[in-house]
DNA sequence: CAACAATATCGTAATATTGCAATAAACAAT
DNA sequence: ATTGTTTATTGCAATATTACGATATTGTTG
């Protein structure tokens, strides 16, 4: 069918396969890469750094923004983009836990 | 198109968004969910555990073996499933990278 | 070996994603 | 006001994903 059954699954699983899918194109990890790489947000020529045409990275900036991963304000001409430290926090938080519960556990 | 410029990219923005994407589905997440609730290896009954068919099921578990987070041992009739922890582990180091690096900055 | 149990694979339909050309929208600057 | 710059939207083609029924595979047990 192709559609998810997201509505048999907990709000929280829900979240983090939408935070995770939408890391999950390299395109996308490369914008959070560069907007980690400068010590600014960025205000333009992200579309210069990535080997893919203006609308397709505009695409890619806004599943990112939807996810909540980056925040865009809009400066003038261009917009800010830069990454919404919240959102990895949230997910280095749900990682830990996975390692914590794994270390008490002696199989594999 | 469709499919993924992943030649533009590099090795690691690539291994990245083959982790992330891998669980980027709510089922997925599920399925490491459960697996890091009980206190050993799964062997059998991960599908009576979701809502979802049995090929739906071993084609999400054949999804998360291909990205490495988990493992799976044949175990005589049965197979017996694993979060592999070494994947986890680097996806909160690649996260962490992002934070201490977003602590050097003053913007948004 | 026949019957059963647990997984995997195949085939296929429905839907989603990816990528881009063309175009629009918003603002800046002359 | 016209021109240029930056970003978004639309429309569409190619491909990928999701889900599951039917069927195959593999190992166990009587």
């Amino acid at each position: 069918m192709g559609a998810s059954k997201t509505e048999h699954f907990t709000k929280n699983q829900n979240e983090i396969a939408l935070l995770t899918k939408a890391l999950g194109h390299p395109a996308r990890v490369a914008i959070m890469e560069y907007l980690m790489s400068v010590n600014t947000c960025i205000c333009g020529d992200i579309v210069n750094e990535l080997p893919l045409a203006q609308p397709t990275v505009s695409q890619h900036l806004k599943e990112l923004k939807n996810a909540n991963l980056i925040k865009g304000t809009i400066e003038g001409n261009a917009i800010c983009y830069c990454i919404n430290e919240k959102s990895i926090e949230l997910l280095i938080n749900y990682f830990s836990k996975i390692t914590t519960v794994l270390k008490n556990k002696q199989c594999c």
